[in-house]
DNA sequence: CGAAATCCATTAGCAAGCTAACAATCGTGC
DNA sequence: GCACGATTGTTAGCTTGCTAATGGATTTCG
């Protein structure tokens, strides 16, 4: 869309897609990206979990996890396990090639990178400003 | 990733799909998109432009772009006509069907649903905080 | 003028989102 | 106990973004 008083949207859609590159630059050459490194890191924190209660706090819809779960597997930095107790199910465990503290710490250089030159406040301001917006389409969703 | 102090990269990931969901909630129908529409208003702004040229002010890439082209002149809004000063480029334009107000009404009234509770110079902060993020990732993309 | 460089659009292929539809498994309820 | 419904994971297919590579047309430069 053309510019409005100011292309709020437009920023916020180019802000993605600059938060991935950005990323990405650095983990290219492991095979990871931005959504891997999200998985990854969601499995270490959810060791056991089934698929879909990954999706769940991802956000995302399982055929969108299946994919990324198959790329960390061919990897060799994530494994399925199946469950004796319900044959539906899969346990997902991160492999002992795993390292998620030096993804957490990229992706802490790229905020602080984008973050240069901005008044700690009006940072905050920010956070709460597009908080309330995801709150906001949260409720649109539901209706 | 998990949750850092707040998650602002992946409240800006889910404001992203938020927005597109929001938007193509009313265009579906029509065979439209948030980049189709996008795309749409920019061929208005700049009639007989090139696609080169297109590309350029939705700051995409030529095949994304000539995805979305093909897409709407499928659907008779747009036609590239070759042109006679140049073999290698199009000139591209919308047809009569073509009608872009409703578009920019609709992004109004998703940006209007989003902002909802939201203080306007809490807003006006944000607005300048995210270009001043952009800017700073213009500027690393040249590194 | 002719060769080299550049530009334009396209093709091909990858990743991340989505929805719809399906098979298999599990749980419930009659 | 068995049929029905819900859950789990998968497949298939769509859109949007990207990069790399290609063919054709123009521009530039020697």
């Amino acid at each position: 869309m053309p510019q409005s008083p100011a292309p709020l949207f437009e920023t916020i859609l180019y802000l993605t897609r600059a938060i991935r590159a950005g990323f990405e630059l650095r983990v290219r050459a492991q095979g990871l990206t931005y959504a891997r490194a999200r998985l990854l890191a969601v499995i270490g924190h959810n060791q056991g979990a089934s698929q879909a209660e990954l999706a769940q706090r991802l956000d995302i819809e399982t055929p969108t996890l299946k994919r990324q779960l198959d790329a960390l597997e061919a990897l060799g930095l994530a494994e399925r396990r199946p469950l004796a107790e319900d044959g539906r199910k899969h346990a997902i465990f991160l492999t002992g090639a795993a390292r998620i503290e030096p993804l957490l710490a990229f992706r802490a250089e790229v905020e602080a990178a984008f973050s240069d030159g901005i008044a700690p406040e009006d940072l905050a301001t920010t956070r709460r400003v597009l908080a309330r917006m995801a709150e906001n389409a949260e409720r649109l969703k539901r209706t």
